[in-house]
DNA sequence: CACGGGATGCACTGGTGAGTGCAATTGTTG
DNA sequence: CAACAATTGCACTCACCAGTGCATCCCGTG
């Protein structure tokens, strides 16, 4: 009944994974409270006896999905700034470029930020252990990671700022988080056009705010 | 046993007062699914059969209050708007008072931002038209309200822009949106100074971005 | 003082869900 | 084939909770 793959080849031992999976898609659907074993065993095509077997209780699969989420995106986050930030070819386009893949994987991956949306319900609730990986794994750590390459871009004349995490937090703040609050994290997506809109607009005035006085600044709003 | 004042006075008969205001509590400590009536009929010192005199259900009840909360804090940024920026003396200072302000409601008000987070936990099981009077006429409305501000601002000639809500909208990203965003929407409360220097460089730049080229712009972060 | 409406306490139904115990089964390995 | 571990199905306990029905009580009003 398994898929096809016999547990032989590396990685989690197959069940393991599909419990994973069925848990991150009804956790993020249902939130923590609503959630039942009994349905994410239907999902993962698993005994609810076996989800006891993988984890100590509901508690515990959800922080260890939680938390396997949010590096999951920091790695995804962490491809695309070597993509696009890596080597800079037009800072706006590249930076536009880069914006846009990250905001983008906010509505391709919906059973993830379904999961953030309810890890912030569950904030207050969460250990402190978890809360300290979730900032120091998950989304809050995005600008964190992006700084060095911002402080690479300002080393070769193309940005000019004082503190690079500032500046990567405000890029930040200028595009991802500008799209994320307005679309809920993802629960009622922006058009596609209102978000190249406004992923544009936002690292224009990044440029704006940054850019050394060489290259004449785009336009205005 | 009830409070003091009888429900002689105008608003609402007393006993719906106390169940609302409970159950804003509550509903924002445990979230919707956690959160039990009779918890919510302890706290407002009601039998839990009053809750359905005045509610039709649990469903409704949380409805209620989230909108009520909604119109609440519109009508407090509403105040806030008036008293900082109807007359403008000095434009950074005024803008950064506002803003302040508006940024240390979100740890005053510890109660009604715990029920965003549990609201946003739930937009996806919301019905429409309580997410469109949500959109409408809480927290998502904030930039459509200050826009006719900053506009009078504008026409001053103390600000520059094509698009007022936009401008709004830019603004509000760059202080009061990063403070949320970074503290969980309250959940994990920014050190005050932390605050202060997040919505003064969020002003400054700001300005940076709008303010016409006369009076020599602050200097970068 | 009699009346009536809201408030109260309480017991009860029906439903759901976390977590457990166990015996039977399946797949893997030597 | 035999031994072993993981998996499964199922029944069961315990607890919680939304919502209801009802008899009682407390209140201000007429």
């Amino acid at each position: 009944m398994p898929g096809a793959v016999p547990s032989a080849s590396g990685g989690l031992p197959d069940k393991r994974r599909a419990i994973s999976q069925a848990a991150r898609r009804v956790f993020g659907r249902e939130g923590y409270a609503r959630a039942s074993l009994d349905v994410i065993a239907a999902e993962a095509n698993v005994a609810k006896r076996t989800i006891y077997n993988h984890y100590a209780g509901k508690e515990q699969l959800f922080l260890s999905v939680a938390i396997e989420g949010a590096d999951a995106v920091t790695e995804a986050v962490r491809v695309l700034m070597e993509r696009h930030l890596r080597k800079i070819v037009d800072l706006e386009e590249d930076l536009i470029a880069f914006c846009l893949d990250r905001a983008k994987a906010v509505t391709e991956f919906p059973d993830h930020f379904a999961l953030v949306r309810t890890i912030h319900a569950e904030v207050t609730r969460l250990p402190d252990a978890v809360l300290e990986r979730w900032t120091a794994h998950g989304p809050p750590s995005a600008h964190k990671r992006l700084a060095p390459y911002l402080q690479k871009i300002a080393d070769r004349g193309l940005l000019e700022f004082d503190d690079a995490e500032k500046a990567a937090n405000r890029l930040n703040t200028l595009t991802t988080n500008d799209v994320l609050i307005r679309s809920f994290y993802g629960a009622v997506p922006l058009p596609e056009p209102v978000v190249e809109e406004t992923i544009t607009e936002g690292v224009q005035a990044f440029l704006r705010l940054y850019a050394p006085p060489s290259a004449a600044p785009h336009q205005q709003n």
